[in-house]
DNA sequence: GTGAGATTTTGAATCATTCTAAGTACCAAC
DNA sequence: GTTGGTACTTAGAATGATTCAAAATCTCAC
């Protein structure tokens, strides 16, 4: 069952909103509900469902706008960051990606044992991980792609 | 301008596609060397326009088999992992995430500082960044979500 | 209450990717 | 050298997530 937001929980909504010129709708309040909810990470197909359960009339498109509301006034955080097309790279050593928010170009950026050991240690045991992707962005001043 | 590959680059190819019971063809040669030529990242489309000036009959859909296969047998990685719906979480707390292989669920997983710390020291000078987005992928067997 | 601007809605459009079915190439056995 | 099998490629249709466009609705300041 969804609850209602409590107090809190919608003074910061408030806030957030109210900070970048934004209103606090019926609709932003079901979603962000929903995504209080049930932290799972859900997809927006998943926060559409939910959201119906409290407030059968909304749309997808409402959902879609909602989120991306949220996210532009730091409420939420996307998980696959810039959905994009899939890119493919050669490189096979150990590395990190540097995406440059400028010119969009994605760098390779050499990930040394010590660093791979220290975030294997963050996982709780029963964690098992094979593939550690791990990319940044952000604006680079560098004049030529380094380490490839 | 597009080389053809180097006879070690050519036997590489022969022997992963080899492993895996595969062959070396035309269609192959042509994206792979294109993947070698350019390591800027490309998305298939880009493959699949580069290509063509190797190759000018080849499909998309060819494209999109041989990058398949190459991830397949190790050759290449891809570097937007399993591009799949886009996921919203609430949690703004620094964290990473981890997807499990079998359910499919996401975990968050606590970022200490000292880990962020030793991540951006990686990044060469000249490059900036805001955001880090980790992610693991694996098994767990843990019961529950944990950190949340 | 009126009007301007923000928000929501529906449905169409777009884009990356996958699927399907048919065609082609190659190799092995005869 | 023909036959058959298997892997591979192709074109185009289908799918699925997301975005767009235009009309309808709401809200708030006046």
């Amino acid at each position: 069952m969804i609850q209602n937001l409590t107090e809190h929980d919608r003074e910061h909504l408030q806030e957030a909103l109210g900070k970048s010129g934004q209103k606090v709708t019926p609709q932003r309040e079901a979603v962000f509900t929903v995504l209080l909810a049930e932290r799972d990470h859900p997809t927006v197909d998943e926060v559409f469902q939910r959201a119906r359960e409290v407030m059968p009339g909304v749309s997808l498109a409402t959902v879609y706008n909602c989120l991306e509301t949220f996210v532009g006034c730091g409420l939420v955080r996307q998980v696959n960051h810039e959905r994009e097309s899939t890119r493919y790279c050669p490189n096979l050593a150990p590395h990190a990606h540097f995406r440059d928010k400028e010119t969009g170009r994605v760098h390779d950026i050499e990930l040394p044992p010590e660093v791979i050991k220290s975030l294997r240690s963050i996982l709780p045991p029963g964690f098992d991980s094979e593939v550690i992707e791990i990319s940044f962005h952000g604006r680079a001043q560098a004049k030529d792609s380094p380490a490839n």
